[in-house]
DNA sequence: GATGAATGAGTATTCATTCAT
DNA sequence: AATGAATGAATACTCATTCAT
């Protein structure tokens, strides 16, 4: 009845248990605490295993930084992926877009705060997650927009790094002050923003 | 008639010359490891003085940090505001601002890069330098235009917010990769961003 | 059958083992050097094991001396409780509590030299011995001896603070020069002390 | 008009004040928080002088304790010869003593809370205060009284301890609180007790 | 595979003491 | 004689990582 191929002894199971419980436990800690205020000992401790299991699992620190940075990025970018596909208009897209990136926020409230808060150490451990999504919406958007319509006023380098930097200070504020604005509104705001900003008067 | 202020003793002059070192040590190393890969007696090193002398200057690592970014931010909040006073013209002040905001850039090459990072801890030992920009900016911002012109479609919170994450990625960004772009057409980029924001169709 | 109750893993009883030498150390180092000239890493290398090991024991300095200086009052207390406990006649009683506070003297030979010192941090660290032995011995003897006896001559407070500095002293100098009088000699002449004093002509 | 022999030069005397000055700010430091806590920093701020004159005037902070301390001991010697001194009974010449000695407490409060504390660090900086005070003590004692009159019932070594055991904490311990016995008390019940154990049955 | 005791390098901070001015 | 900036060894405590059981 499981979901994952079958055939797993029970030792692979219960390390893979185990493994889960690490990465969740990290999960909670990294985003209640940063990354460099929680100590190995927290997250075995959290996972509730003993300290030297953790390195059973992974080599080091950083290591099960990565991944959950690396899995948070790669769940993110297929979600705003899946979010624009389908549309053709251009605005339809942008806020389609804004939702998809709100929505998953709301939903990795904890990781959000770490991974949109441009956090140096974070960055350094994995290869920068703002700096992917830069390439990756600005990829996006200068497909679909830019192309032709704004010859040499926006440098497209600029102005990607311009939306990823709005669009993640936006995100981590919001997470932050969840009652100041309510979530419609930022993602209305979000979505003029970029509308006015490419197609000028 | 020295450029600094007479009637000094030799020992006061050779601790404000300790003190200055230690505070160039500092910012090149927070510049260049972070606030917390840096340690006091790096510092000490880096300015060529034991490690006790650090602790005859400041009273311990936040202080410094603090002292640092203190002055940094006012410098550059002086200059910002300086820069749009004589504009009335918006679009001339708005294009002062990005100027005077890149030009602080350049000349605080190092420490820019933490101010502008949005370090978490950076940020919980002075008191956020974007939160404070992003009020700041956006006051001026919403005193100068928004007023009345886009009555209810962009939440000034949130058009702050955007507006500071923007610049600070950008100037980041740009500061990491001078050589992508030229610094007028940054500036060019930054104007029309925010002109297109304020004046939609 | 082991003398330790059994059912322990072999990491409990390293543990358990660990700690004692520790503790072992700690007692020496302190009776040797007084509380603040022994260092965590001095305790550490008595124990035969790395610095770091120390924290996994105790949380701090003051902890394992606080520990120590308990068990150690706590023992003292219950031998002198004992010691009267028997007997009827006040002498009886005066000269059983002496060879008792001798004999255990005896038996904590390092630890004694702290604890009947005065050292004024020690007391800091542990609710002052002394005055703890002051309250306990104060008490027994007013209720057994000085009831009506000898109405108002002597202050009861007084008089108990003498005892205690008394014993404390006479203690903690024998031990240092335990070849000057014979033990008996010392448990007579505290007896002969007391009573004289508390059956004046 | 100086009391001191004249024809000192004013750098002679201006030395002297400042000597005189640092031994007061340590009396009332020492007393204050206890040997180890003051620092000769401490100590040259209360005097009103630059750190490194500390070292003009002592060659370490051992020193200038040892001075104070032995100061201070030979003026409580002083004070307890003379207070016996004129005394013919027995009874008469020990509440001379003890009256002498309470009186010399009042006046020395802060020191003496550290000199009768028998605090370990300020015994091994000054040959320990209370050992010379149970030679002198004992010695007039034995002179005075126990000859002949109590054979060998009481050891005249440990006797001696104990009235300094006894005297000294009684002393300290007034002195941290002075409202619980009135003075006088205090020295009635010193002189009984000492009557009793040398007048026994 | 899991345990958890142990390691030891690392880090902030203090303070007695020196010495150039 | 006085100053006070500087020194640097000392010390408590942390934590990523190892390894015998």
């Amino acid at each position: 009845m499981g979901s994952e191929p079958a055939g797993r002894t029970a030792a692979e199971r219960s390390r893979e248990q185990t493994r889960e419980r690490l990465l969740a436990g990290a999960r909670a800690l990294f985003a209640e605490l940063g990354l460099h205020h929680v100590t190995t000992h927290d997250i075995a401790g959290r996972a509730g295993v003993a300290a030297g299991t953790f390195y059973l699992h992974f080599s080091n620190k950083r290591e099960i930084f990565r991944e959950i940075a690396g899995e948070t990025i790669a769940a993110l970018r297929e979600r705003l992926d899946e979010a624009t596909r389908g549309h053709v208009g251009v605005e339809e897209a942008v806020r389609a877009h804004a939702e998809a990136l709100i929505s998953f926020a709301e939903e990795n409230r904890d990781l959000g705060r770490i991974l949109f808060s441009g956090d140096t150490d974070a960055a350094a451990v994995e290869s920068d997650v703002l700096n992917e999504l830069a390439a990756t919406i600005a990829g996006n958007r200068r497909r679909r927009m830019i192309s032709g319509e704004m010859p040499g006023l926006l440098d497209p380098d600029v102005l990607s790094q311009a939306i990823v930097g709005m669009l993640a200070r936006v995100v981590a504020w919001w997470l932050e002050n969840p009652d100041r604005v309510p979530r419609e509104r930022v993602i209305e705001t979000l979505t003029r923003i970029q509308l006015s900003g490419t197609h000028p008067v």
